[in-house]
DNA sequence: CTTGTCCCTGACATGGGTGTCAGGTCTTAC
DNA sequence: GTAAGACCTGACACCCATGTCAGGGACAAG
């Protein structure tokens, strides 16, 4: 498929999958003229990319991983599955700080209702 | 306290500090002099102020909830409480999809640890 | 009063993913 | 073969929290 369609599919623009590619993230073949087409795999590549960017790691760190990640499992070196749990760990950790916000957010959220609610009483 | 204590005890640069304030998140009185003092309080104030920055909010964004946050619950108006609300459903998304991530990289990596035991087993 | 340390403001830099524009080429349907 | 629309590269802009530097003042211990 060519480069609109695999943008409009997976969600990301034009812009950002050339981007992807500039940075290693991500292949295509070329026509004669020199257009990109891509493979329907490409899709679920790009949604897990821009996971991984949602997790917080740059292109550099996807790099990488992703190719950990897709790889059959034996080609999966120790080296690369330390990378892994690196990355592994920050999210955890990063989780686990989201929660405590969220906590603290719904802690808020329910007093003030309770107040609310103790000025309104059905 | 001045400011320089104040970034060591909350774990943040004073450069951070000082735009903290530029921004309005954080308040302190000068001396004479015109250097920055702060009360004890200060400290609690930013570290959830680098949480809320960690839980991907803008400083404008911040300006707009921290009060909330730390005001009398006799003080959360239902407009700011929307905007906690608002906030807190982006935070769970994002834990959603940290998740699906992490749980993504735990697969790859116990997958890949089976392999690894099989080819040298106890 | 001096000296060393801390602090002040203002300004410019940086990273990194993305938006956007210009000027030109490819593809495809007619 | 032509026109419309999609694509190409390269470049510049942006956001925004933070780093860093320069030049100068504040403050406290001796």
């Amino acid at each position: 498929m060519r480069i609109g369609e695999l943008a409009e599919r997976s969600g990301v623009s034009v812009r950002s999958l050339r981007y992807y590619e500039q940075q290693g993230l991500l292949s295509s073949t070329r026509t004669e003229g020199g257009q990109r087409r891509y493979e329907e795999g490409a899709i679920d590549r790009v949604i897990r990319i821009q996971e991984l960017f949602a997790a917080g790691l740059s292109s550099k760190r996807i790099a990488v991983v992703l190719p950990c990640i897709e790889a059959r499992a034996e080609n999966r070196t120790p080296a690369l599955l330390d990378e892994l749990a690196v990355e592994r760990q920050r999210i955890n950790a990063q989780i686990t700080d989201l929660l405590r916000t969220r906590d603290t957010l719904d802690e808020v959220i329910s007093t003030a209702a309770d107040v609310l609610t103790a000025s309104q009483p059905a």
